[in-house]
DNA sequence: GTAGGCGTCG
DNA sequence: CGACGCCTAC
């Protein structure tokens, strides 16, 4: 089984590109961030015409997620419980594998703007959330996979220039604690348990090419459960489509899990 | 010699387009209208990397004007002499043949909004400034051509539905006055003497398929004098460009000129 | 319907 | 830099 991310900035912009990595990664569950579309103009019909099935939380503007599936996801869940929010940054579905359901929760973090903000107040607010719901899931379900934008490079490996980045968003204590805290509800980082050395950048800025310079950020990541941990066999980070003509700000990240 | 004129609406957008067609129709002189760029964003070494030269008068957001051409033109003329406007409307410039001189003026005249609007009393004070300046040039350059979108269909045969556009700008008494007044200069409409019954229509609305259905109004032209029109072999309205990708609304018209 | 600007967000 | 919503223009 499959799993993947992508913040494409835009599902509306970005659905061509969207159809063709499905089609070169015919991933089982792909979890999509800032679709950046209302819900009633989600694009079913182009997904289900390559034999993929969808659930999604959309908003004007802002935000907005969705898991694309090779099969029905049941149990659907929009945003996190108890905690009024009218941003779409969560959805949640089972899919059922060979050892039995898998639950799969697509996450668009909060950016928090800067460390000074409202915004990162919500952030931090946000986080504490999700801890709090996930402590739950995990009871419930064993097989659990977070995947998404988390907007928090977890340590200085994860950042092209730490020193630049001191004292921002993404790198700043508070939110690398909000991290710690996800961790030690028995979630583990797929990618560093996979690589523990490598980078593995996600996200470039579009400006002052980025991209060309490699000055990226590890943003993106799958959380996987202790029970999940042990099926993971790979993850890695698909560049290419940072190098599409239109492209997204951030690329696909895709775990390979062996059930 | 051949002279083109198109309303591009926005060069920087149908750029790809321009090239594209000078390539297929290699015109001496293309004047240009729309291109709602700035005076110094104009793509001028994309232009002359196939060959052309151009002068322009550019200005942010809307209107512009060109003059792309093989060989350089003198006598550059920006907007019309005595005429302050911020709004860049009129470029012209003199080209060699084997006759003589040739002054061509590339045009784009009011749209004037609607019969009662302040900007349709600018669009007839700008066709009488028009005029009075065509008057002057016309005894300094006996061969003279004025192309452009002039935002006047001459008459019903320029129409697709006449009764429609009753009471509409484009086909208003006053500006079909103003237009046979140009005439009345000695100016001869090239295309509706060449073809007396074709409509011949440059421009269809984006809306409602009016492409699709040729619901369309003959609204550019080619004004000769007198003297170029004894050698104006043919002219033609090329309508593939309208069926392009991503469209201008208006198509481009050629004149053929045996000198 | 398709442009360009602006302000806002990331 | 590149999204979107809103505005204006044609």
């Amino acid at each position: 089984m499959k799993l993947a991310t992508w913040n494409v900035n835009s599902l509306r912009v970005r659905l061509p590109q969207v159809i063709d990595w499905l089609q070169q990664n015919p991933v089982d569950v792909l979890c999509l961030q800032e679709l950046k579309l209302p819900q009633d103009k989600f694009p079913l019909d182009a997904l289900q015409a390559i034999g993929y099935q969808a659930v999604w939380a959309g908003q004007p503007t802002y935000n907005g997620v969705a898991l694309i599936s090779k099969t029905e996801g049941t149990q659907v869940q929009r945003n996190i419980p108890h905690f009024e929010d009218p941003q779409q940054r969560v959805i949640a579905a089972t899919y059922d594998s060979a050892k039995g359901p898998i639950r799969v929760i697509s996450a668009y973090c909060p950016n928090g703007q800067a460390p000074d903000s409202d915004k990162y107040i919500y952030k931090m607010q946000w986080f504490a959330a999700l801890e709090n719901w996930l402590s739950d899931e995990l009871q419930h379900y064993p097989h659990l996979a977070i995947l998404g934008d988390y907007n928090v490079a977890p340590t200085d490996l994860d950042v092209h220039d730490p020193k630049k980045w001191e004292g921002k968003i993404h790198v700043s204590p508070a939110e690398r604690a909000a991290w710690q805290k996800l961790i030690d509800l028995g979630l583990h980082d797929a990618f560093r348990h996979i690589h523990p050395e490598d980078p593995g950048f996600t996200w470039w800025d579009y400006r002052r090419g980025a991209f060309r310079r490699n000055a990226g950020l590890r943003i993106d990541h799958a959380l996987l459960s202790t029970p999940l941990l042990t099926h993971c066999s790979d993850c890695l980070v698909d560049k290419s489509p940072r190098a599409n003509e239109q492209p997204s700000d951030h690329t696909p990240v895709i775990v390979q899990l062996d059930l």
